[in-house]
DNA sequence: TAGGCCATCTGGTCCT
DNA sequence: AGGACCAGATGGCCTA
């Protein structure tokens, strides 16, 4: 019936002429949406309670359909008379003006929406691992954002800086595999790895609310992989333009293809916990300057220590069971570490360097 | 093809 | 009466 319906554009109203509705709707399947939505409006003008796709199928005339006496005394069998008030009569300029406000509030509940979309869009910039292209669904930036306000909270209120396993861990609780690895990804861990950890601790640890400042053999990556050489394009990672990240950074390649035009300026808090917060340089939106980010993920912890590749970019090549999605494998100026500066970031930077 | 995610429509409820 | 908010329904798109 529907079927039928929908192929006759004769049994299309002109719906159209309400305003915003053309540029939000994205041509003839909304028109056909459209065409039920008047149905259904004249229907429950008329307390009728059938189902849409009964409804839409008829083709009965009812300009200016008198209203059904709901509340008579002809109800159907036994049932007891409905209460509240009469509705009125519903004239010809009634049904208009309700399917203006039908059409009027879908178009407020669309605005809505949006800003709602808006408001998760600027959330996501400011959680770890923003990505213009990989945005994160709105649960999981939700899910994030939540554990990495409760991290930063933990760091403050427990004074002691965490090791880089336990952070991720904590960012990364309830989150779903690809944003795991992403996450992961960002702060250059094995997700595989802390991802075994984490599934060991799970329920303890962060059932009780505490955040773990265990030990762990970390030694923060500093991207000397042979694979991330300039030049070397066998990683896997390096395909995906992973590794150009460090490139770029630590005077590699540089290349055009690192430079991404989506980027668009200081969009992420510093990412690295280790003590020194990479904090973009204000204005610096070109990608020229970006090569001046302080991407700190070295640990600062070993003065002198010498950066290796021992967890780094160890992700697995194949498969999300080993490694690190290649969907999630960003470049980098696609995928932006942290560098909007913000209150909260200079106090742990402060403490940080105390 | 199933499942996840999303945008949109819709009707109900509450409030002004 | 109308706006804000919410949740359910629906269909499209994408990916494994």
């Amino acid at each position: 019936m529907l079927t039928r319906l929908f192929s006759d554009p004769s049994l299309l109203p002109d719906v159209q002429k309400y305003s915003g509705w053309a540029e939000e709707s994205d041509g003839e399947d909304s028109k056909m949406k459209e065409d039920e939505q008047d149905d259904m409006e004249e229907s429950e003008m008329r307390g009728d309670s059938r189902t849409q796709s009964e409804h839409a199928g008829e083709d009965e005339e009812d300009e200016g359909v008198e209203e059904e006496d709901d509340d008579g005394e002809d109800t159907e069998g036994d049932r007891p008379k409905k209460r509240g008030p009469k509705k009125r009569k519903m004239t010809q300029a009634r049904i208009e003006r309700s399917k203006l406000r039908r059409v009027k509030a879908n178009a407020r509940e669309r605005t809505r929406m949006h800003d709602l979309n808006s408001a998760l869009d600027n959330l996501r910039k400011v959680v770890p691992c923003y990505s213009k292209t990989q945005k994160l669904s709105k649960i999981e930036t939700l899910r994030l954002a939540k554990n990495y306000i409760w991290a930063l909270s933990e760091i403050l209120r427990s004074g002691k800086r965490p090791d880089l396993v336990s952070y991720v861990q904590t960012l990364c609780k309830g989150l779903s595999q690809p944003t795991t690895n992403l996450v992961a990804g960002c702060l250059q861990l094995n997700s595989r790895n802390f991802l075994t950890e984490q599934q060991c601790q799970d329920g303890g640890r962060y059932g009780s609310g505490s955040f773990s400042m265990h030990s762990y053999p970390y030694q923060c990556a500093r991207l000397s992989s042979p694979h991330c050489q300039p030049g070397s394009n066998s990683h896997p990672l390096r395909t995906h333009g992973y590794c150009s990240a460090y490139d770029s950074l630590y005077g590699g390649s540089g290349s055009p293809e690192y430079n991404s035009p989506e980027y668009e300026g200081p969009l992420s808090p510093p990412l690295c916990i280790n003590g020194n917060f990479s904090l973009k340089h204000q204005g610096s939106a070109s990608p020229e300057n970006e090569k001046g980010y302080h991407y700190s993920m070295h640990y600062s912890g070993l003065p002198g220590s010498r950066p290796t590749g021992a967890h780094n970019l160890v992700f697995g090549s194949s498969g999300a069971r080993s490694g690190i999605h290649s969907e999630n494998v960003l470049p980098y100026h696609d995928m932006h570490l942290h560098h909007e500066r913000a209150p909260v970031y200079d106090e742990l930077n402060a403490f940080f360097h105390n």
